[in-house]
RNA sequence: GCGGUGGUAGCUCAACCGGAUAGAGCAACGGUUUUCUAAACCGUAGGUCGCGGGUUCGAGUCCCGCCCACCGCGCCA
């Protein structure tokens, strides 16, 4: 019988068939099994004290009878022990492990066996989602570093991923851009910055349109002719979404970002009425001021009856559309266009309330139609602060562009290459070009790491300082660790680390104590991964290389991997090529590139 | 006012449906290199988990009350 991927399934399963054995009743009992901390094991089962509690039996007494009864190749696996007052605890045997590393071996291993999943699953991502006409600032940084790696984590596990950017593409500032396109347009500097230009056009637009004013009844009214498909002023939304497109596409190749749509508010223009009908129609919006609103009275604070009502608003007093209707036209494509299993949004806590009521709305809406309701995921995090603790701004208060962003990460990272470069032995030393690429993977994975390493629910401190470091939970750290283990291939001449066939058979199980901590942190990967796709939450995942790249370090550090005895070396060998594997896979998955060397 | 999120070591952060002695990194102190990248490793020190109650064999985690911070609450998404 083969060890399964994740190594505490078939512990469940021989607790669950143990229990059956033992007579207990097996309906009634979850094992409960979890990572251990490495001090009592690698796996802890702790369903016996909430079955004992339930059952009013010593737990002490079931943990032991249920040990008695587990089939002998389990055993011969883990060494199993009883502790406390009940936990029963399970430490995989150095053959269990090797047996697990010569398994488990490629990418398309792991992902062969992380993809039961979300087999058959489909699964649209909504994140990035800018406005058109407007630069990428670090507001946008958050959605896009963490939508990509959750797109990843869902595509590795099985799920088929729709990457859809959700572009703020529509609404009343266009009147004003294109107010003040008609007027002030530069064609040399729309040709050199298209963004910058429009930025300043619509900033012109803006000031020149003050409330009351005939200027703005005159940007309205280009508004009006634009929806109501004035060639010219088509053309020129067109031409805006066009120079974004390409504006956001090259931070998006930075970043390793590719849609599959960029499906944007536009888009839903023409679905929109049909939205207003239904809800109209199944009673579930009603009018209220002239609006088309949807209260939940079953939730105190979106009721009619709150103290200051907050209804959820399909379409507003004046009739136009708003934000809340495009979004139902939006879940209602990617139910019956793409047929999703599962829709995730990834946006910033303060829109919180608006999904909240936007899911609820759907679910009553899906459930009177009959429709099939996808699993709905909002997925927040928190702002970007300085470390002053307020809001990321520039020296002079302004905003930070993202490019600015990107490119600084760039150069703090190449001065670090440079200074390093020029303190290694001339032989070995990188050319310019060299540094520089490396200095682009090595900046830009910082900043996506510094994201990723953190629970993105809370607000999170940006330092230059902290995420650039070669020490702690950072891209840099984990990239030399991959860097490392390349070098000791190629300086061992030991070949291709992908191909380990021989080294596989020739290893022993592994001995020495970095040895087995690090095969051990390698089998846990499955865990790691399972929880931050199935929580959508990158961070577990990144806690879990930070920790493998110190157990490796540990190692290193600990045994040469290139010794004399073939055995030895073989099992060494075979860990350092495991390890980068996995290192690579968990980097990849959140988004980073990584080295050859650095 | 109602609601959301957060409060863990001097600082930045972990802690998976409630589990064993709350863990890392930085900063501080001490050690390791004729050895595959010292951008590393090992060690020492550092805690009333915001405060007070409660539930439980067991609470940073769940419940109640309170304090503090940020945020949301009809036309920006």
């Amino acid at each position: 019988m083969q060890v399964s991927f994740n190594l505490a399934t078939d512990i469940e399963a021989a607790l669950l068939a143990a229990a059956k054995a033992a007579g207990l009743d097996a309906q009634a009992f979850s094992p409960d099994v979890r990572t251990a901390d490495p001090r009592h094991g690698d796996f802890q089962a702790n369903g016996v004290l909430a079955f004992a509690k339930r059952e009013k039996q010593n737990p002490r007494a079931v943990a032991e009878k249920l040990v008695a009864a587990i089939d002998p190749t389990t055993r011969e696996r883990y060494a199993v022990s009883i502790a406390g007052p009940g936990f029963i605890n399970f430490a995989a045997q150095p053959s269990t492990l090797l047996e697990w590393l010569r398994t488990y071996g490629s990418e398309s291993g792991l992902q062969h066996g992380a993809a039961a999943g979300y087999a058959g699953q489909t699964w649209v991502v909504d994140y990035s989602s800018p406005n058109t006409a407007k630069q990428m600032h670090v507001g946008h940084l958050r959605s896009a570093v963490i939508g990509e790696a959750i797109c990843r984590l869902l595509a590795f596990s099985g799920a088929k991923v729709i990457r859809d950017n959700h572009l703020g593409d529509w609404g009343t500032q266009f009147g004003k851009l294109i107010y003040g396109f008609k007027r002030w347009a530069n064609p040399a500097a729309l040709e050199h910055d298209p963004i910058e230009e429009l930025e300043r056009l619509y900033r012109l637009g803006n000031d020149a349109t003050p409330e009351g004013s005939a200027a703005l009844e005159e940007a309205r009214q280009e508004l009006v002719k634009l929806q109501s498909g004035d060639p010219e002023n088509a053309a020129l939304w067109r031409k805006f979404t066009e120079a974004s497109q390409r504006a956001f596409d090259q931070i998006y190749s930075r970043l390793g970002i590719r849609f599959d749509h960029y499906l944007g508010e536009s888009f839903y223009n023409d679905k929109l009425d049909r939205v207003y009908r239904e809800l109209t129609e199944l009673r579930i919006a009603e009018e209220s001021k002239g609006a088309l609103v949807v209260f939940h009275d079953e939730v105190p604070r979106f009721s009619r009856n709150a103290e200051r009502p907050n209804p959820f608003m399909v379409r507003k007093a004046d009739g136009a559309s708003g934000y809340a209707s495009t979004d139902l036209a939006t879940a209602l494509y990617r139910t019956e266009h793409f047929k999703a299993d599962g829709i995730v949004v990834v946006t910033d806590f303060r829109q919180g309330d608006h999904f909240e009521q936007l899911f609820l709305t759907v679910e009553k809406w899906f459930k009177a139609t009959g429709r099939r309701l996808p699993k709905l995921n909002h997925v927040t995090f928190g702002a970007v602060l300085g470390e002053n603790g307020k809001p990321l701004k520039t020296r002079d208060g302004g905003t930070i562009k993202l490019k600015d962003l990107l490119d600084e990460a760039e150069e703090r990272a190449l001065a670090v290459v440079r200074a390093k470069n020029a303190e290694r032995p001339e032989a070995d030393r990188f050319s310019d070009e060299e540094c520089r690429s490396i200095a682009r993977v090595v900046g830009i994975g910082s900043v996506q790491y510094a994201d990723l390493s953190q629970n993105r629910s809370s607000d999170y401190i940006f330092s230059w300082d902290k995420m650039l470091s070669l020490e702690g939970n950072t891209a840099p750290y984990l990239l030399y660790a991959v860097a490392r283990i390349r070098s000791i291939f190629r300086r061992g001449g030991l070949g291709d680390p992908s191909d380990t066939s021989s080294w596989e058979t020739t290893a022993t199980p592994p001995a020495t104590p970095t040895e087995c901590a690090l095969a051990r942190k390698l089998a846990k990967f499955p865990d790691a991964l399972a929880l931050a796709t199935s929580t959508l939450r990158p961070h577990f995942l990144g806690t879990y290389l930070y920790e493998l790249a110190g157990d490796f370090s540990g190692f290193y550090n600990a045994d040469k991997v290139i010794v004399d005895d073939p055995a030895e070396r073989a099992r060494r060998v075979l860990l350092c090529a495991r390890t980068l594997q996995v290192l690579e896979t968990g980097l990849h998955l959140l988004g980073l590139r990584t080295l050859q060397r650095m």
